[in-house]
DNA sequence: GAAGATTTCGAGACTCATTCTCGCTTGCCC
DNA sequence: GGGCAAGCGAGAATGAGTCTCGAAATCTTC
């Protein structure tokens, strides 16, 4: 388990190496992130840290993504979610998708599953000539609220 | 491989199980998915049958995935993109997802690599309280046009 | 430390994929 | 054929996310 003062070193390494400054705002938005114990909607973001404004979260969050620093996710659900990348929380993980609430909760796979699936995902894309960067594992269902 | 009157019997019995009836303009929709090569966008279906109004197909994609017929496949990319389900198709696959132009293509995984996942996922799924449905599995990475 | 240059901030306007509305049409049942 | 429920589709409404632009903060140079 990383600490948040490493996180945030990484982050504004990161955030440095695309010319970008680590703001207050950002640093917020970082450790709201850190804190949490899943990811959060943006929503969730600026209820965690009140003073942040909506746009500017927005505008943060889309920094930071490119930056590499957060992750974006995108589900059925309304509202995207954001998360520290695997490169800020050293943790390769995937995740659970609440199909109800739009919940997602971090879960990790044995290593040598993934070396199974990196490898078979390497020969599709080979096959396909695309060019593959990572993979989304998702298992969805209902959250422990949402089951009926 | 599945025929196309095979599909629309599928196809008929799902809506009918809903209590819906299998319209021309859902067996327009539904035939524009079987026969596209890859998930298409809604101005994809349009386009392939130009007499489909947009709200209409809106609409009706809804209620075929609603009756288990049409999967809507949600990325980063401003569009969703919609495939047969399945149930319907009969074959169990994952994608691959270009992050440049949302290209999204099908590809399918070895069966044992499928089962140890399941495995997995459904151990997972326990220890946090969490009913699966299905898993997704996507390679994100750049289609052969997005190249560098 | 001050002036000026550059970046970030944030309230609100704007965009546009998707959903909703509602009068019209289609097709099923008697 | 008449009645009626379901489907249709043009356009309005919605809302998550983006953009604008003047104000505020931060950096740079002297
Ligand atoms: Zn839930
Ligand atoms: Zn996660
Ligand atoms: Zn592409
Ligand atoms: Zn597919």
């Amino acid at each position: 388990m990383i600490s948040l003062s490493e996180v945030h070193d990484v982050a504004l390494r990161f955030l440095g190496s695309h010319d970008q400054r680590y703001t207050a705002n950002r640093r917020l938005i970082v450790q709201a992130l850190a804190m949490a114990d899943a990811p959060l909607t943006i929503d969730g973001v600026t209820e965690t840290e009140p003073m942040l404004a909506l746009s500017s979260t927005y505008r943060n969050l889309a920094v930071l993504e490119e930056a590499g620093v957060v992750h974006r996710i995108v589900t059925s659900d309304d509202h995207a979610r954001f998360e520290l990348t695997e490169d800020v929380t050293g943790a390769h993980h995937h995740h659970l998708v609440c199909t109800d609430c739009g919940l997602v909760l971090d879960v990790t796979l044995p290593d040598e599953l993934e070396d199974l699936l990196h490898q078979s995902l390497e020969a599709a894309a080979k096959e396909n000539s695309f060019a593959g960067a990572h993979h989304r594992i998702d298992l969805i269902g209902l959250c422990q609220s949402c089951k009926p």
